[in-house]
DNA sequence: GCATTGTTTGACCAAAAGGTCAAAGCCACG
DNA sequence: CGTGGCTTTGACCTTTTGGTCAAACAATGC
């Protein structure tokens, strides 16, 4: 493929059929699990020409990383400092469990990387996400201590957000496996439970 | 190796040897990333030994997996139905931590396994880990009927008791990342982060 | 309609990885 | 102290897999 610019219309389609395979293999086999044989079936190309658009397998998963990470932490940006503190978290809460719906193969993408020690990402998960984390966690603190939310450790807060919906997705294999086959859409009643969670658990007084 | 029972003290030693050494490769890798090679390094044995006491490599991860189900429930057995409910399930999340601090490696083992989509336990998740929650979940449910818990659906504290629980081990290096080099146990926070989480979840009244 | 640039592929390669085997070494016990 | 069974290993085999390459095949612009 070419150097820089100068995407053509195909470079664009094929990219992308290649970004959606991959996603699909990656998020279900892990990196070292996928082959370049798969994806490129996936895909409905030739292994030599998904070669053509990215140099290496490594690369494949480097471009869907970092395209992820683009869009990752942008519900925890969303949450405004000037709105109504539990209304904030609440809805912090449903639009992860919409990502966990939505996009259930990011999630576990992700999950895969940090489990095996997020080689590829841990600069950004100590830069980039520390900072937001931090800079959101002194928010949460703040309305704590006006007594507009019941106290309780911000950073684990968020943590347990981000465990708690991911969880929807990345475990849930497990999670249907244990409420069997009646059940159409966990994330339905997990919603729910979770507000009821959050709800007793920051409302202050 | 020999067929059933005859096992020798060496036997004994090295199967224990490489059980430790594949617990330590399969759960940072991966099962399709993990290497027998690397397997048999760790273990400081020479590959054919290895692989004169397990068969294949997929026998020494079955056998880790096995082993680690063996015990992965009990702390969900030890939920009394006779014990003061908020204790009952405070110790449940309290045994859970324990795990992710004493046995991380196998935690994430079996993180790895379910994000595959659970080749390999699907069936034991579908019976005897199915049962299991059910049982619990309805004696969480006579507790809450009989007004000593606060309502909330059952089946989902549990797995949010999971979730929150095994996070610290699975992600730990996230954790790590975002809480900076400053802490040294995240798992002790976590644990009086929880307590309050749940008290207040639970708490009837 | 042709030259240039972009795209696709069959054949191929080298390295990695799971696994085998025969022979050698070791150990326990009569 | 020697024999039979247990243990260990170097060498080897096969398959899988990431990646290459030259040549064929489109598309685009002049």
């Amino acid at each position: 493929m070419n150097k820089a610019q100068a995407t053509t219309r195909i470079q664009k389609r094929n990219v992308a059929i290649i970004a959606e395979a991959a996603l699909e293999v990656f998020s279900s086999h892990g990196f070292r699990g996928a082959t370049v044989d798969q994806i490129a079936k996936e895909a409905g190309l030739s292994k030599p020409n998904l070669l053509y658009y990215f140099p290496s397998k490594e690369a494949i998963h480097g471009h869907l990383l970092a395209t992820l990470m683009d869009t990752w932490l942008d519900p925890l940006r969303d949450l405004d400092p000037e709105g109504e503190p539990l209304d904030e978290v609440l809805a912090y809460v449903h639009r992860k469990i919409e990502i966990s719906r939505s996009q259930p193969r990011e999630s576990r993408l992700f999950a895969n990387e940090i489990l095996q020690g997020a080689p590829r990402i841990l600069p950004m998960l100590k830069g980039e996400l520390k900072d937001l984390v931090d800079e959101k966690a002194e928010v949460i603190r703040g309305w704590m201590a006006a007594g507009r939310l019941a106290p309780a450790d911000p950073h684990h807060l968020i943590f347990s957000i981000w465990s708690l919906t991911q969880h929807y997705a990345d475990f849930d294999v497990q999670v249907r496996a244990v409420l069997g086959p009646g059940v159409a859409d966990p994330l339905i009643d997990a919603e729910s439970y979770l507000v009821t969670l959050f709800t007793r658990m920051l409302s202050p007084g």
